[in-house]
DNA sequence: CGTGTTTGACCTGCGC
DNA sequence: GCGCAGGTCAAACACG
């Protein structure tokens, strides 16, 4: 699995809005890297053609850099059908985020519970598993330190919350996102 | 007492 | 079939 980062998302769709508020929302996501998973753009028939050639691109993998393909987990496979992603038995479309952060907390205003820490093979770093403790949302992340630099901190979410965080509807510089057509 | 965290056990899929 | 690895559960615990 491959996953891209950089300051163009390659799939621009309001699937990944949510999370990129979330992030985008804190102070210290200024640093960070945005990473679409490989499979979310699937059927994105060219990344040629996609504007990501003046945005930091990569391509990482498993092995190199801890995260999962899901591929363990039942509610995991995820399937992308006519530019959208389907989450089989999930929760929508997994985003990823490397921020150079001290801190390992980009809630962006909403309410996490931790459900799980795990150490990985991939990584010498512990994993941190939360899942949106607002009811009724069952969007998740998982939150390690970079194997390769403890200094940024990956954040994956994976799905898309079904209502606002108050942090973002208030005070999010983007927060456009949530109105109709009104660009502020 | 309600809410969140910790942590070992358990479940599931994959590779051999 | 078995072992491994990642993800989740849930009881116990901590804290305000």
């Amino acid at each position: 699995m491959d996953f891209y980062f950089g300051n163009s998302p390659p799939y621009p769709n309001n699937y990944a809005h949510n999370s990129l508020n979330m992030a985008l929302s804190s102070p210290e996501i200024a640093l960070s890297d945005y990473l679409m998973l490989d499979d979310y753009v699937d059927h994105q028939d060219s990344r040629s053609s996609q504007s990501t050639e003046s945005s930091e691109k990569a391509t990482f993998n498993d092995a190199t850099h801890g995260f999962s393909t899901g591929a363990t987990s039942k509610n995991n496979n995820i399937n992308c059908k006519n530019g959208i992603n389907e989450n089989k038995g999930g929760v929508g479309p997994r985003i990823a985020f490397r921020t150079k952060s001290e801190l390992e907390i980009m809630d962006g205003g909403y309410k996490w519970r931790k459900y799980g820490k795990k150490s990985v093979k991939s990584s010498p770093n512990l994993r941190n598993y939360y899942k949106c403790s607002s009811g009724g949302c069952s969007v998740k992340k998982r939150v390690e330190r970079d194997r390769d630099d403890y200094s940024y901190v990956i954040t994956t979410y994976e799905g898309v919350h079904n209502h606002e965080s108050p942090f973002t509807t208030y005070y999010s510089p983007i927060s456009f996102v949530h109105s109709d057509t009104t660009f502020k």
